[in-house]
DNA sequence: TGATGTTTGGTGACAAGGTCACTGAACTCA
DNA sequence: TGAGTTCAGTGACCTTGTCACCAAACATCA
């Protein structure tokens, strides 16, 4: 069992086509906190992620900064691909947020797969639309939703089932692309309404029902 | 000479390829606010403008919209091909601002330029490169600017050198995804600072330097 | 261990932007 | 010409962003 079963969209490739893509491709590791691409630095490689989690983010010229997305392991950081072929450098950074593995295929082998399979370009393409989805997502983000609720959203998220988080409030308003004090109030809101416990870096979830309510209204 | 010659990217494509698209492609043309594409009709072709202007936009459960970004003639709606592959419904709509004249390149057509013609890939892989990138400048500027700049940037735009626009308010708003409010109240401070003149559905720029000088600020 | 610098978070005042409810003027069209 | 519709203006109020601070928690090192 190669890693390419760990990718639900590579399944189908034909004998040829997976041969050729392990034999191709290599698998990488960087440590935490690692920049795998940034303006003036283009990707040479597609990076399908076997562990770990890259963040991707833009910093405006006033040096605030959003998250876009994140790309999860099982994911490709398929919106590279763009700039990969197009010789194009994008605005935005993709950070290693733990320390990540990931299989890289070189520009060349990516062309060549996509000339080659159809299974590839469907793979491909499917990215690119759960991508640019997500994109349009943050987009209607934050033009038309109240701040309560998504700090709640991101709270639940980061929580992942678990009850506490380790983060700072700049961390967040760097997620939610507002400022620090903003998330400071919205917390002690939530805090006085005993629904989370804060402690320097950390916040605790001791009744997250509520909040993932507001979460999803 | 052929419409080919109207899009840099696929000038160089060689003769066989550029036979066969001029072959499986065909020129449509839409009248004025044609919904091209939207939630529930997912495009069968890409299209490439020759004419008009496409609107893509998105609308938030709230019944909120916000223009994403515009395809002008020259341009393709690349980001339709992901859809266009992935098969798979994106939130957006893209809506025809003016009668528009197209060439529309069917999905099995489009797959297999992809897969035969370097050229072609680049071409897709510019476009998409160039989309995204824009979409990440609107979430900077949403998340970022100052309303009154990003309006007086919208107003240079629309003007297009000329001196009169014609927009409502609440189209001005659906540009920016905001309010009317906030954009009636920002123009009568452009109005009493003697920088526009309006009038029910027209604005005049009467003394555009100001404006164009705020505007990149 | 204490002195010092840095990171983190709290606070109040104010500005900007979004929401709501309502008004009237300007247009359309039968 | 009159009724309905579209467009724009307004004030009150709420949320969010900005600024200028302060203080507590932590890190470092002599």
């Amino acid at each position: 069992m190669s890693w390419i079963d760990q990718f639900a969209g590579l399944s189908r490739l034909p004998d040829g086509i997976r041969s050729y893509l392990l034999e191709e491709s290599k698998i990488v590791t960087v440590p935490a906190n690692t920049v795998i691409f940034g303006p003036g630095k283009s990707p040479e490689s597609l990076l399908l992620l076997l562990d770990g989690t890259v963040r991707v983010q833009q910093t405006s010229d006033a040096g605030r900064e959003i998250v876009l997305y994140r790309v999860h392991a099982g994911e490709s950081c398929v919106l590279t691909t763009a700039c990969l072929l197009a010789y194009e450098d994008y605005s935005a950074e993709g950070i290693a947020e733990t320390e990540t593995r990931a299989v890289a295929i070189p520009r060349m082998v990516f062309d060549k797969l996509v000339s080659d399979s159809v299974e590839f370009r469907q793979f491909v393409f499917t990215a690119y639309s759960k991508r640019i989805t997500d994109l349009f997502f943050v987009i209607e983000e934050i033009a038309f939703q109240r701040m309560d609720i998504r700090l709640a959203h991101k709270l639940i998220e980061l929580a992942d089932g678990k009850d506490t988080i380790s983060s700072t409030h700049q961390k967040l308003s760097v997620e939610l692309g507002t400022a620090r004090e903003v998330i400071s109030r919205q917390l002690s809101e939530f805090q006085r309404r005993g629904w989370i416990e804060q402690s320097r870096g950390t916040i605790r979830l001791i009744n997250p029902d509520p909040i993932a309510k507001l979460a999803q209204s």
